[in-house]
DNA sequence: GCCAACGTTGGC
DNA sequence: GCCAACGTTGGC
C-alpha cells in the first residue's frame, strides 16, 4: 500500500466536493502533467492520499482512498491522459497547513515543499504518519 | 496582483 | 535535439 497527495484548489474543486460524492468517488481529472499522470499510474485500489487544499488555504484537509486503477481522462478525448478515482474517506481533525508542514524538519524532503507546482505526488509512510499527528487524525 | 519556477511547444 | 518563447501554477 502506498500514499500519495492530490492538489486542488477548492475553488474548482474542493474537499466538500469530494465528500458529496461519497463512496462512489470522482474520477481525479484534468491532470496535465507527466509526471502526475505517471504517479497516479502507479497507484493502485485501496491506496491512501492527502487531500490538499491549494492557493488562499494552503493545507491538507482529508484523506482519500483510490477507488480505481489509472483509466482514460474523460475531460479529453487525449488518450495520453489518465486519471484514477478518489472517494473521501475522513476529514482531518486539524487541517495541516503549508506552514505547518514547512515548520517541522522531519517533513523538510516533502514533495509539497520541494516541489510545490506538482498536482499529485508521492508521500512516504513516515510523512504519512507525521501528517496524520499534526492533523489529530487517524493514518 | 506579482513573480519565480517549471513544464510544454514549436521553430530551426 | 536544442532552446527560446510562452503558458500555468501556486506561494507570497
Amino acid at each position: 500500500m502506498r500514499y500519495w497527495l492530490f492538489k486542488s484548489e477548492p475553488s474548482v474543486w474542493g474537499w466538500d466536493d469530494q465528500v458529496a460524492k461519497g463512496n462512489a468517488g470522482e474520477e481525479w481529472d484534468g491532470v496535465r502533467n507527466y509526471q502526475a499522470r505517471n504517479f497516479m499510474r502507479e497507484m493502485a485500489v485501496g491506496d491512501l492520499g492527502f487531500f490538499y487544499h491549494s492557493q488562499k488555504e494552503k493545507a491538507v484537509v482529508g484523506i482519500v482512498e483510490v477507488c480505481t486503477s489509472a483509466h482514460a481522462d474523460s475531460s479529453t478525448d487525449d488518450q495520453r491522459w489518465e486519471c484514477v478515482d478518489i472517494r473521501a474517506v475522513r476529514p482531518f481533525v486539524l487541517p495541516v497547513t503549508l506552514e505547518a508542514v514547512k515548520a517541522e524538519d522531519r517533513l523538510s524532503d516533502m514533495a509539497l515543499v520541494r516541489s510545490s507546482r506538482l498536482s499529485v505526488q508521492p508521500v512516504t509512510e513516515a510523512e504519512w504518519k507525521i501528517v496524520c499527528a499534526l492533523g489529530k487524525t487517524e493514518p
